[in-house]
DNA sequence: TGCAATCGCTTGCAAATGGCAAGTTATCTA
DNA sequence: TAGATAACTTGCCATTTGCAAGCGATTGCA
């Protein structure tokens, strides 16, 4: 299940080669606003991906340099899974999706309190959100 | 072609519901950035979408409210497309989507001046291009 | 030391979606 | 009034997805 191919030069269409898909995006967003790393975290997630997909998304994450993984020191069974530095900068697009999400589907539900921190000073907001996933994922990396 | 539905109460998820494939963003980035709005318009662009995909976008996008269409007043053969307000709420995301497009995928290739306007001031640069937008839609929209 | 449980996947299969080419209908142009 | 054009629709086949079951490598427990 993979497969991969560049559509035209559009930045957005080539981002979209790689992210545009319904699941996707939901790992990212699991592994950095929820801070979640290991693959059965992922599968929790309330949307029910499914574990084929799931694995098809890491490796290809993976594959795009957006995503690293290692094993976890402390239980070999375990894959522990990290934004790179490409992948930090997704956050920004991120948000402003967020944002969109909050404003226009009324079924959605945000902290309020979040949305009004991160509207009132957008980079501060990032700044912070950025050092926190970093510092989680800090002890995971293997190497990048 | 058609089945929508919402798999959790998360903005972000909510977002993909709607938005989430290799096709829709496309069609919204022709409509604002690249100002078109006819379905041959859109068939045009580099990437090749099909006609049934196409159209099948086009109505789901109408549907949820980002999209509205209406007949061309000179020639009744055609149908016009605008962005709706909450359409072009999409424009900040769709930008830091480029944004990371531009800098992560080496084969992608966008203007530099215009990417340089971007990165100096955000706000300015989207509330021209949200005047822009609304300028060349208003003829168009039968209401909205 | 053995054995069940856990973790991260892979496989198989049916159903949904996408790509391509060939219509179809309404409108316009000559 | 014939032919071209615009916007779709339809049919067919290939690819992708969702779901359930299985698998191999640890690990924790008796």
């Amino acid at each position: 299940m993979a497969r991969q191919e560049q559509r035209s030069a559009c930045p957005i269409a080539c981002a979209l080669d790689l992210l545009g898909d319904r699941w996707t995006l939901l790992v990212v967003r699991d592994m950095t606003l929820l801070g979640k790393t290991r693959f059965s975290e992922f599968l929790e997630s309330p949307e029910g991906i499914a574990t084929n997909v799931l694995s098809d998304r890491l490796q290809r994450l993976q594959d795009s340099g957006i995503v690293i993984s290692g094993k976890d020191s402390e239980d070999g069974r375990r894959v522990l899974y990290a934004m790179t530095k490409m992948g930090l900068d997704l956050l920004p697009m991120m948000l402003e999706l967020a944002v969109w999400g909050a404003k226009h589907r009324p079924q959605s539900g945000v902290p309020k309190e979040l949305q009004e921190r991160y509207l009132a000073d957008k980079d501060q907001f990032l700044s912070e959100l950025r050092e926190r996933v970093k510092r989680s994922s800090s002890s995971i990396l293997p190497a990048e």
